[in-house]
DNA sequence: CGCTCATTTGAGGAACTTCAAGGTCAGTGG
DNA sequence: CCACTGACCTTGAAGTTCCTCAAATGAGCG
């Protein structure tokens, strides 16, 4: 894990919020509620934001009061916690068109950019009661939330395989979250996929090195990956 | 991770299902949903069971199709995985009051019996849409998610601390849940702790000799464990 | 008691971490 | 244009933690 040196961490808060919202706003959000106009307008009430956050900005600090849920944009966020010791792990990476933040009444991890990212704030209690009004919006949150529990579970079980397995099983399953394109490019540090998988970022770089050196990826450039043997990769995952 | 025989997995199911809930089944139910009669009767004509099970009994396969939560009423359930290689993670932990199966459309995991058990099936089509005309139950489920959620972040996050601070933060856990009685009596096997914590029996054996050692805990009878230092567990659990 | 199964203990080896150094790349200023 | 810088990633060697295998001990039960 990390020793984060705190003194460097950027726990100032440089975000800078505008008023109206992008088109991917009203894009992602429609295809997470639908895209029902009446909803949307419901729901757009609840809504703060779209706020934007520099890399390794606090988007809402472990143990503040969670009052929103969040909704990202665009970019990448991380839910992270950090030790006494000064170690980090990163629990969730999040993407735009994930809604999270279940925690109650506090946030038990901390909220950050992983990479520049644009989030939007939907107050908790507001959607609760539209919840109950709006069966449609009750089964989103329950499909979000479903989908935070397979996720975490998911984690959980890679947390107990080879170094190997879980850069494998990463990397794979950011390309397919990320829309299977061609090449992958990874958005986060290396230091923050370490920090999820639980592996020094030394160990991590090894592990992709030989998954390069048996021919099951290869580096194209900087941050782009190729995955060239799905078949292999699947094998690898287990 | 445990390395099972399947021949002497018992995939048959013993389970008997008696038709009458026993007074445990009314009290569990009335802690989650409040006791409220005519919700007790909704809830009721939505329920099959309670079913009872021995221990390693299978409740549920991984794969089959997701048509009910579980509701534990007496034992300790175990949600867990098999991998090609034999091996075997387990995921979580289900006590009397848990409510919990939230995968979809299908299970990711197989739902067995850690202990013999009493185990309610709760039709998840009706309560979903029991939830929609009742805002109690749409918030008993929707906080019934997120204790999931906590819970497997908690477990992600124990899965990069050492071998003796999983074991430490395990019994201390198990201790709090199973309601901070003078004595601590570990319901399940080592073997089901050990694939839980991603760890075999042996370290775990060793961890756990090491805390008696330190004089943090001590071994009473058995299964039964005396937490004696709280503050250095908690110092320990980081 | 003598069986079985679960847990403990020991010794050796594998996997991962740590520490330390080297390499790469983009941005910056001469 | 090229050297300089700092952030990030890679590689190597040594050390630690945990795993594997094997055997001993302990607990429950007919």
């Amino acid at each position: 894990m990390a020793n984060l040196d705190f003194s460097t961490t950027p726990f100032a808060d440089f975000a800078y919020t505008k008023i109206f919202g992008t088109p991917d706003t009203a894009a992602h959000f429609a295809k997470v509620f639908g895209d029902n106009a009446s909803l949307q307008r419901a729901l757009s009430a609840l809504q703060r934001g779209p706020a934007y956050f520099y890399r390794d900005n606090v988007i809402a600090f472990d143990e503040d009061v969670a009052e929103h849920l969040f909704f990202v944009i665009k970019g990448v966020v991380r839910s992270c916690k950090f030790c006494k010791s000064g170690t980090r792990s990163v629990v969730s990476f999040y993407l735009p068109g994930d809604l999270f933040g279940w925690s109650e009444p506090k946030l038990s991890l901390s909220i950050e950019a992983a990479t520049d990212s644009e989030v939007l704030f939907i107050k908790r209690s507001g959607l609760l009661s539209l919840a109950s009004r709006d069966v449609r919006v009750a089964n989103v949150l329950l499909t979000a939330a479903s989908n935070e529990i397979a996720r975490a579970q998911e984690h959980v079980l890679l947390m107990s395989k080879s170094a190997k397995c879980r850069a494998a099983t990463f990397l794979t399953d950011l390309w397919v979250r990320l829309g299977k394109a061609k090449y992958l490019d990874v958005p986060m540090s290396h230091q923050d996929i370490a920090d999820y998988l639980g592996l020094t970022i030394e160990t991590l770089s090894r592990s992709i090195t030989d998954l390069e050196r048996s021919g099951l990826i290869s580096r194209v450039t900087g941050r782009a990956l190729l995955l060239r043997n799905h078949f292999a990769l699947g094998r690898m995952m287990n």
